[in-house]
DNA sequence: GCCTTCTTGGATAGCGCTATCCTACCGACT
DNA sequence: AGTCGGTAGGATAGCGCTATCCAAGAAGGC
């Protein structure tokens, strides 16, 4: 069919869709050429580049990623691994991951571990099957295998730094949990609480280090004593906050204040207290961790640790998007800090 | 180098992954077939089916998606668009999709709208590159080319049915928001309250809904005064509600009843009533919406709509992947109803 | 001025699959 | 017996990119 060859070469083809080459066609280079010049890599003329981007705009180009990661055996997916979507905490974390990373251009592929170490795994090999550029991971506590599956492409901790003593150096931004724990029972030290119960639930490795500031601090000051530790392995909830608080205050009457790990309990634990009359912070004084939504709301509102959640989250991708790049990080652990907020229920 | 020709052939490559024909040859038969007996498509002898599925077994054979995206331009994804993550409804709303995905091997993509028109268009576009199999959009307020863009894959609309006179006939799963409203507003009325207001942050399409059903619940006991609407854009919150609560008792202290338009907003009023010493229900009744966690728990327990958002995020994805499959639905339009939640705040 | 080294553009061979075409063979019908 | 669909397996050509090699020219050393 002669007459098809007089067609312009520049037209589309069947499948509707641009590639590379009608780019690289209509700039006139190769598309070799025309692929460097997109993607900036080595070096090319930069009259060149700037025909291959007018070309690309005018053409209304937009790659393929597929096939990209196809060539190039590496795609534009990050990885997020999460414990739970139920815990505004972690949702924070993933929000502001999220959002960084696809200002860069990559895409999120989230993964709920609900804290098992199996499903981790199995989460991991799915996810690594999309060979993704990177993984931000939260908590440190893995199967064998995860951390194998994990050293293989650029990975970033959020939410604890790592043990001094840790296998494999690692990359990870967050805050001294354990030091943000004992700050705030020296807080209730302070003001003159000596017997601070520590109340937890979904005793991950953030709640024990937590849990290992409260003693220390407690230690310190000579006022710490074993059996006002009340962990629960169970997942951490309002409702399970005030049933902790109504079995701490009925078992031990004297108790001064109680430290709970997350800041659900801690609200849980102030509706229980009203509903029962018994006043906070003057009978028992009660403060939380993490500063979650609602918690200025409280009646009386809630003493807390405010933990930089959304900062984390960016920062670990930005840290991670230089780790894609092969930059190395200033620092590996990235330490940013916590706050005390005091309010009125301590 | 002869020595090399030596070598079995079924090794892997130096790229140190497992092909396709690797598992061909293993199996004694074409890629062809073998790609064909692991996805089941067309007629292959049950018995190669069965030695293809042995090699893929022994060699650890892993698909690589990119590679099947780009041969079949389609890809594992299901992209997965809500409104915000600051929700712990749409937070369900995904977890239920992702979790009904995953089991079929399908990968989420979310996408964040933050209810703007033309952030969901962006988002669309950034996620339509990925030529994904399917998507999963909530709510009802599109922009023009955003509707261009949900059309070119199948597509499945959350929480609300579609409106009668839509344009485009299309897929959804949700209940009826307008009837889920009226039934908790005669639901007041039944229990006495007369002068009953409309309290509404973050005016969405189902809140509007909702507050049609509010509306006409009240017109028909002769109840209506369209004085008693309080509708503010802000987004929602426990603070807010707060704030919503105590304009409205002092703009308009003969109130009997208010209808928050979702639990948050109603836990703030509740903890403001709290802090105000205003009784509820005594002095004024208060309902929400949503049956969020928490609202068991406040003081007085929230009475409330519940709405099954777990359900709908996995129906919705059930309905998808059999679209996705090309099978039609039995019904467009999946309604799966609410539950009124009767509690003691009214 | 010749050889080397560095730079920059182009040609080309895949990446690992699937879609498509093709062929061989089977049974069923005239 | 000859033809004709229908079925099941194989060969092969891409999908749209990037990595790699190569060549031509520029720059620099003795």
């Amino acid at each position: 069919m002669p007459a098809d060859r007089s067609l312009p070469a520049l037209r589309r083809r069947a499948t509707g869709r641009v590639t590379l080459s009608d780019v690289a066609r209509a700039a006139g280079v190769s598309t070799s050429t025309a692929s460097r010049a997109l993607r900036g890599e080595r070096a090319v003329a930069p009259e060149l580049i700037a025909q291959v981007q007018t070309a690309a705009q005018r053409l209304a180009y937009v790659p393929d990623p597929a096939a990209r990661a196809l060539a190039s055996r590496r795609s534009d997916h990050v990885a997020v691994l999460i414990p739970l979507l139920s815990n505004t905490l972690f949702v924070d974390l993933l929000e502001a991951a999220q959002k960084t990373l696809r200002a860069q251009g990559y895409q999120t592929l989230m993964g709920v571990t609900h804290y098992d170490r199996q499903e981790e795994e199995q989460l991991l090999r799915e996810l690594l099957q999309h060979r993704p550029a990177g993984l931000l991971v939260t908590g440190r506590d893995h199967s064998p295998a995860s951390i194998d599956l994990m050293a293989r492409v650029p990975c970033v901790h959020l939410m604890d730094l790592a043990e001094p003593g840790g296998a494999v150096p690692s990359y990870s931004v967050g805050f001294d949990q354990a030091e943000a724990g004992a700050e705030l029972t020296r807080h209730l030290l302070r003001q003159g609480y000596r017997r601070v119960a520590f109340a937890a639930a979904q005793l991950d490795a953030r709640v024990l280090q937590r849990m290992s500031g409260w003693r220390s601090a407690l230690q310190a000051a000579g006022a710490y004593d074993p059996t006002l530790e009340w962990l629960n392995p169970a997942a951490s909830s309002l409702a399970l906050g005030g049933q902790m608080f109504e079995q701490i205050v009925q078992q031990r009457p004297a108790i001064d204040a109680i430290f709970f790990c997350n800041d659900d309990l801690a609200q849980g634990a102030l509706l229980s207290a009203l509903r029962r009359g018994i006043r906070v912070p003057e009978q028992v004084a009660i403060v939380g961790f993490n500063d979650l939504t609602g918690s200025d709301q409280t009646l009386p509102a809630l003493t807390t640790v405010r933990t930089p959640r959304a900062r984390i989250g960016e920062a670990a991708a930005q840290m991670l998007l230089g780790l894609i790049k092969g930059q190395q990080p200033e620092q590996a652990q990235l330490d940013l800090g916590f706050e005390l907020v005091v309010r009125a229920s301590a």
